[in-house]
RNA sequence: GCCGGAGUGGUGAAAUUGGUAGACACGCUGGAUUCAAAAUCCAGUGGCUUCACGGCCGUGCCGGUUCGACUCCGGCCUCCGGUACCA
């Protein structure tokens, strides 16, 4: 009786075979090497999209893959369950954000546990839960000791329909990440982490990343944005005060015509206080937008501030102008500016009237200074004690000349700005802190935490409730016991993914934030798996975490490492028709539905076949259905092995055995699983492998097993099939293998080993070439020498007419593929 | 502008890293099975050309290295991602 693939039925019953024998849970006391695999963990946003499907299916496969081949698999999950949309659904349906929250958790695991997915269910985290996030603000208190977290008023991106300020990260294109609203400068008190102490030591430490892609490598070097030059204290006209400049071309200090600063620049604001003109114009540049396509066609102007100051080596006097291109948030607000040799100020001295004076000069040839400024590197002119220097030694000797004279010296300058991390939002971690009159900013101390954000408010879309809730609102300051008032901000998100991939290592610890040990066992991260969109948000907040987290004694380079990922993948996004999934195109397609029709091992197999781990996946209806034929026509496979009704006897009970057919089967098998192994090691080209998968049921089914020999070869093809199925279809393979009476679950088999001696052949085929182009092919002994290949080549008649009238000039022979015959007319 | 990635059939993609271009799959065409369909199986499927055997062309473009190039080198083009009046 022949009986059909019904995977609804088997993964019921292997997901609680699972679940009973609780073979995904990693353990903390083995002797096994460990081997920690995680994805990032999903916002419970109530709904799995494809895009988790494939974040999870593939870490998934990495996880049951470093199972079978002996580690002791650390594969935990959880929830980044803080967040804006919890608010938003409150609103909408006056709930409290908490009970959305961890419904849409039940809802979730329900559908990641569907998948199959094998998870220590026991490590499982929601960073809302005041058990995780105590130890955040136990961090920020610390942080709060050594300085690294501080108060500042400034000038800060503020999204009006989010109601709350966003990090520099956070603003995309001049808008909101989360709803694309422009945001607005405002000037707010905020409290921030000083990433910027640690900008050094996180570009550096990007070298150590060799199992990251270039290209989010690239990403965050290009954030931090360092770049050396000098600084340079000019004098000002009738002032004790000076003005202060950043330069990455100090050689060209000696061609400086006029100064540019900022619209905010306090200087710039004295100026206007007489100046109504100028005023007027101060204004007009604090009102224009920061986004992108306004700054690129923005047309570049500037004004006179009548202020002079002065060149600290010529002691000429310097025009100050203000200037719209000049930005008041990087470097000091000011530039020297010299026309001459860079091309933005000579287009504004240009426009202006102002002065253009040549230091450099090329060290070969010419250039009209008339036309173009001259940017690149040379020879200094018109530069008195420094003419004749090149531009690098030049930038040397005014530097330390400038030492000398105590106006200005070597600088590092970075574009990444300190992090800031408060949000006036009511669903997010409390901020630990207490503001007494007396004592001022007060960290909450330990004792008192964790500092417990209430669960039953409603928020309206206003301010935080938070601002209303007197009981969380008053309290006593820890320092003079005099009534005081709480920090009423809550932390951003992104505080409790920083360190979540720490916090799995011992996630129910209640002494500490991590343990030492833990750490030692499990991290960093061996292989981390998400999307390429976090690149500079998640991926270098959990980069600078780790180590404030290292910092804080919590463990050492030793036991945790210095950072926290040591191989990463990015997966490209799932698209249907050529545009990423989302709700309002429409073109969404729903996992579970997927599941319900095909089960989960077809959805799962489908997303790891379609395309490469990093590259994005187009979904493709037709496709799944491809996957789901591939599994059934597995299933069959099997079938034909019980059809009669004798797994020992073999399916053609013959006698004779056809020996040549079985060592070719066995040589398929065998390749596989060197093809599919080396899949895995190199790259994770799930896509390659699956379809060596596909190659080998195809050579299985067209094999006729014959006599003894050729059934066990026949079985020995879909045990191996099973047990590489297993990291993508799991309970497809857990079936199989039962049904071939494979001792273990087929998921914690041991990984299949390459029987070299199956692979070696007597007789080879060797494709022949005449001048590098296939003109047919010979089949010849393994060992047989070039002059052997060459007689048979010539033997060949197809080959032979390629020869005749020729003579033969050089024989390359590559042992075991070709044999490439050059030849030239005789 | 700078940094990174990509460009291969009708489609998603392979190519053991310099060695048979297009594996595997989707789609399509034809056939078998069926009363019919679904499912399944078999065959074909880069282009041009040939009755056929076969031949020629073909990995974004131009050139180079090599017995041999999707792969290496030089010069471009296009697309995607990141970033920037960054001083």
């Amino acid at each position: 009786m022949s009986e059909r693939y019904s995977a609804q039925q088997i993964e019921a019953k292997w997901q609680q075979q699972w679940e009973q024998t609780d073979i995904d849970a990693a353990s903390d006391d083995d002797a096994r090497p460990p081997y920690y695999c995680l994805v990032m963990f999903p916002y419970p946003s109530g709904n799995l999209h494809m895009g988790h499907v494939r974040n999870y299916c593939l870490g998934d496969a990495v996880a049951r893959y470093k199972r079978m081949q002996g580690f002791n698999v650390l594969h935990p999950i959880g929830w980044d369950a803080f967040g804006l949309p919890a608010e938003n659904a409150a609103i909408k349906h006056h709930r409290p954000p908490a009970e959305w929250t961890y419904a849409n958790i039940e809802q979730m695991r329900g559908q990641l546990k569907r998948l199959g997915l094998s998870y220590d269910w026991h490590r499982e985290i929601a960073t809302c839960h005041p058990d995780y996030y105590r130890w955040e603000q136990w961090l920020f208190t610390r942080l709060m000791q050594k300085g690294l977290a501080y108060q500042k008023e400034a000038e800060v991106n503020w999204c009006d329909p989010c109601h709350t300020v966003l990090a520099n990260e956070q603003v995309v294109d001049g808008v909101c990440w989360r709803c694309d609203t422009p945001v607005i400068r405002k000037n707010l008190k905020q409290w921030f982490i000083r990433i910027t102490d640690y900008a050094e030591e996180l570009l550096n430490d990007l070298d150590q990343l060799t199992g990251w892609p270039e290209k989010v490598i690239g990403m965050q070097r290009n954030w931090i944005g360092k770049s050396s030059g000098a600084e340079v204290a000019f004098g000002l006209e009738d002032s004790e005060q000076t003005l202060d400049i950043f330069t990455t071309r100090p050689d060209t200090l000696m061609g400086v015509t006029y100064m540019a600063v900022a619209a905010g620049h306090p200087l710039a604001v004295q100026a206007a206080e007489h100046n109504p003109e100028l005023a007027a114009f101060l204004d007009e540049c604090s009102r224009i937008s920061t986004k992108e396509a306004d700054v690129e066609t923005m047309e570049k102007r500037g004004m006179p501030t009548g202020i002079n100051a002065i060149h600290p080596i010529s002691g000429e006097q310097i025009p100050v102008w203000v200037a719209n291109f000049v930005l008041m948030g990087y470097g000091t607000g000011a530039v020297m500016s010299v026309p001459a040799h860079d091309q933005r100020d000579f287009e504004f001295a240009n426009k202006y009237g102002l002065p253009i004076k040549q230091v450099i000069q090329p060290s070969e040839g010419d250039w009209d200074i008339a036309t173009a400024a001259f940017t690149d590197a040379g020879v200094l002119i018109n530069s008195e004690q420094f003419d004749g220097l090149t531009s690098n030694d030049a930038k040397q000797a005014i530097t330390r000349w400038l030492s000398n004279h105590n106006c200005g010296g070597e600088r590092i300058q970075y574009r990444l700005r300190d992090w800031l991390v408060s949000r006036q939002r009511y669903w997010g971690a409390p901020i630990p802190v207490i503001h007494c009159d007396d004592c001022g900013a007060v960290a909450v101390p330990d004792e008192q935490l964790p500092v417990e954000l209430p669960t039953d408010l409603q928020p309206t879309g206003g301010a935080s409730p938070l601002c209303e809730c007197d009981a969380f609102k008053h309290v006593d300051c820890p320092q003079c016991g005099r009534a005081a008032r709480r920090e009423l901000d809550t932390f951003d998100t992104f505080m409790e993914s920083s360190w979540y991939m720490n916090r799995y290592t011992s996630p129910r610890d209640s002494e500490a934030m991590v343990d030492a040990e833990a750490m030692q066992r499990w991290a960093p991260v061996d292989q981390y798996i998400g999307g390429v969109e976090h690149a500079v948000l998640h991926l270098l907040y959990a980069r600078f975490y780790h180590k404030l987290m290292r910092d804080a004694g919590l463990f050492s380079s030793e036991q945790g490492g210095d950072e926290p990922f040591k191989n990463l993948l990015t997966q490209g996004m799932v698209l249907k028709d050529g545009a990423k999934m989302s709700k309002s195109k429409g073109n969404t397609v729903d996992p579970n539905a997927i599941i319900e029709h095909f089960g989960a091992d077809t959805a799962r197999l489908f997303t790891l076949f379609a395309a490469p781990p990093d590259r994005d996946l187009e979904w493709n209806d037709a496709g799944v259905e491809g996957a789901h034929r591939f599994l059934s026509r597995v299933w069959r496979l099997l079938q034909r092995l019980d059809s009669e009704g004798n797994s020992e006897g073999g399916i053609n009970n013959s006698d004779k055995t056809d020996a040549a057919a079985v060592k070719a089967m066995r040589r398929d098998i065998h390749a596989t699983i060197r093809k599919v192994t080396h899949a895995f090691e190199h790259g994770f080209a799930f896509n390659v492998a699956i379809a060596a998968l596909m190659e080998l049921a195809n050579s299985l089914q067209a094999f006729r097993p014959t006599g003894a020999a050729g059934n066990a070869a026949y079985r020995e093809g879909l045990q191996a099939l099973a047990a590489m199925l297993a990291p993508f279809a799991p309970h497809f393979a857990c079936e199989i293998g039962d049904r071939l009476g494979m001792k273990q679950m087929a998921v914690v088999s041991d990984w299949p080993q390459v029987d070299e001696s199956a692979l070696e052949q007597d007789e080879i085929t060797l494709v022949v070439q005449i001048q590098g182009k296939k003109r047919g092919d010979i089949t010849i002994a393994k060992t047989a020498s070039q002059d052997e290949a060459m007689a048979a080549a010539q033997a060949d008649p197809a080959i032979r007419k390629w020869l005749d009238g020729m003579q033969v000039v050089k024989v390359i022979l590559v042992p075991g593929r070709l044999l490439n015959i050059v030849v030239k007319p005789a």
